[in-house]
DNA sequence: AAACCCGTCAACCGCTCTACT
DNA sequence: AAGTAGAGCGGTTGACGGGTT
């Protein structure tokens, strides 16, 4: 019974490499996320085409934004859960920065217990005026009227989606000239469209990021790193070559080598603030698997307000 | 110090959907 | 219209780290 296994059996599987995220990342580079099947064989990875997509969406994709949930993307992703289910891709088309695995991983480990809790002691915490007593606490009306908005929304998408869009040509030559004033102030929630500021070497930063934590956590790999620095300068060619390898590195040195290599530095130090505003970066991977919906008429923040705020923004969003 | 428990999260599995022929 | 392959999605697993006993 069941299905044939996608994979032939002599995939590599478990925790994905640094070499592995570098070649990746180096390949998508060149040629742009799709066409997954023929990743492995282009690549030389022993991976499956499914684990290579895997690793990009959930983790390699720039713009991506890891770490502690905000406590208004809690209330957002308990909103939507309870206004959609368990469908994570579309929750996560509402918060751009987040994996669908992430909203759900968080959702099951955190949210559904904290809810639950809240539930069976019958409080109105912190969270009790949305989220799982939402469909219970709102009059029928309200609840048909949001509805009706999601449906609208998700029209508004669609037409947007089938809209004219740019060729990734043109993205990649705004990219590079925007990429030297990248200091984007503007809100990425704004109702205009984003610029799209964004280059596929932004996945470095990504690459980097994890390299940091990889190497501060097990130094003793520090063997092998040579060779991923040396990936590293051949793959990302984007990035700056000044910071050139050297052959007894410690492992201080060498993350310190991939911050200047990737432009690791002015991520990291961004990182704790990595609001909405930080990044009109990521829109250019959201595009490929999300729905964009900062183009549609309902400014984001309005659409923000609506799921954090029970009685608010009815009036503005009842069609 | 060792054993155990528990929470987190990356990754896998298998099903469904969609596009193509 | 039917078959097939690739992509996407949601559920689940398992490794790992931290806390507790």
């Amino acid at each position: 019974m069941g299905r044939p296994p996608c994979c032939d059996k002599g995939v590599k599987k478990g925790p994905w490499t640094p070499e592995e995220d570098i070649i990746l990342v180096s390949y998508i580079q060149d040629h742009g996320p799709g066409n997954w099947k023929a990743v492995p064989t282009n690549t030389g990875l022993s991976r499956c085409s499914k684990s290579c997509r895997l690793r990009w969406t959930n983790y390699l994709r720039p713009g991506i934004k890891r770490g502690n949930f905000t406590e208004q993307e809690e209330k957002m992703i308990i909103h939507l859960q309870a206004l959609l289910g368990n469908r994570w891709a579309a929750i996560a088309a509402y918060l751009p920065q987040r994996t669908d695995n992430d909203i759900k991983n968080y959702w099951n480990t955190y949210l559904k217990k904290k809810l639950n809790k809240l539930e069976a002691s019958g409080s109105e915490g912190s969270l009790g005026h949305v989220g799982v007593s939402v469909s219970q606490s709102m009059s029928r009306g309200q609840w048909e009227r949001r509805l009706q908005t999601d449906i609208h929304m998700a029209k508004k998408a669609l037409s947007e989606a089938l809209s004219p869009k740019k060729t990734s040509s043109t993205f990649l030559a705004e990219l590079n000239s925007n990429r030297s004033n990248d200091n984007s102030t503007g809100s990425f929630y704004n109702s205009t469209k984003p610029t799209p500021s964004i280059s596929y070497a932004s996945s470095a930063d990504n690459i980097a990021r994890l390299l940091k934590g990889w190497m501060k956590s097990t130094p003793k790999r520090a063997a092998t790193q040579n060779s991923i620095i040396n990936l590293a300068c051949a793959g990302a060619d984007t990035a700056s070559s000044e910071g050139t390898t050297k052959g007894s590195s410690t492992s201080v040195e060498l993350s310190e080598t991939f911050e200047s290599l990737f432009g690791y530095e002015s991520l990291e130090s961004s990182n704790s603030e990595f609001s909405p505003s930080l990044s009109p970066e990521g829109t250019l991977f959201q595009d490929e698997s999300k729905p964009d919906i900062t183009g549609i008429d309902v400014p984001f923040s309005l659409l923000e307000k609506w799921l954090l705020d029970d009685s608010g923004c009815q009036e503005k969003l009842s069609f």
